[in-house]
DNA sequence: GTGGCTGCAAAGCTTTTGCATGTTC
DNA sequence: GAACATGCAAAAGCTTTGCAGCCAC
């Protein structure tokens, strides 16, 4: 995604806010803004740490009710991961994820550049789906090319 | 999976331990057992309270300890999850996931019931991918019967 | 007998909650 | 001005750690 659709996103922001009945301050901006504008899906204190460049005075019980907020409206989603930390995705577009078991990078594996699985489930199955996540795990190129082992860092 | 296919695992465990290099204790044996046994992918809380009724004294800190010693060692493995609780699976054979965004109940959905994906990608991403996981979400039967909101209960 | 394992208790993190103050509409 | 959002601090999980005693080999 280039960087005018990025903007583009933000500038719509207010107006989605007041959409699903939010008000619109600085804090909810800047945590919109950080997370739209990167591809590292961050965790709340991520999140926290980027914004007090902008915001010194913002809590981080504040970024943990924002995110909360913006996941039950569907302004960003929560990714699954295995660590005890919650990571955030405000890029909605169908995508998969490629997880380094070296160093924790998640790499996003945009759906136009890999076929997506269908959602429909044979109907012995039970079950109704609405969204897919695919997570390939294994070692980035980086890490591979340092044989680095598998959780040395994060 | 038969019963049968289970007690064998579990009589074969003490084996696969020694083979690793850990000594065979209750405790141990009790997790596996337990793990193998169920299709509900335990959190260690969970493991904890079904082991009580073999081995009343045991530590819940001993459960965190085997737990992620039997990752370590290949034994289970953690499976992803939005929650901030880790959540365990000893079938290690190749499946996929049904989350249910209601109740939280994860399904398992065996790799021949449904067409794996491959895990070679395009040499473009630089990633050497070692496994794979594939989460459905949605709404299981029994929810979407009761018009369950998401995240209802646990 | 020795090294490794367990159980207990305490500490460490992440996340949530309550409430007074401040802001948006 | 009213309703909602923020910031602070405290509390509530979940998970890890240190260490003395115990057990498998």
């Amino acid at each position: 995604m280039g960087g005018g659709a990025i903007s583009q996103r933000i500038a719509e922001f207010p107006k989605r806010c007041r959409a699903a009945g939010l008000k619109v301050t600085p804090q909810r901006m800047a945590v919109y803004s950080m997370l739209i504008a990167t591809d590292r899906h961050p965790c709340p204190d991520d999140v926290y740490t980027a914004i007090r460049s902008d915001i010194p005075a913002i809590s981080l019980a504040t970024v943990y009710k924002i995110l909360d907020l913006f996941q039950e409206r569907g302004f960003v989603r929560r990714v699954s991961t295995e660590g005890q930390v919650a990571r955030y995705d405000a890029m909605l577009d169908p995508h998969h994820h490629l997880v380094c078991s070296s160093c924790g990078r998640i790499q996003d594996l945009m759906g136009g550049e890999f076929p997506p699985l269908q959602l429909t489930l044979p109907a012995e199955f039970d079950f109704q789906a609405t969204g897919i996540e695919i997570q390939f795990h294994g070692q980035c190129g980086a890490c591979s090319r340092q044989h680095k082992p598998a959780r040395a860092a994060d």
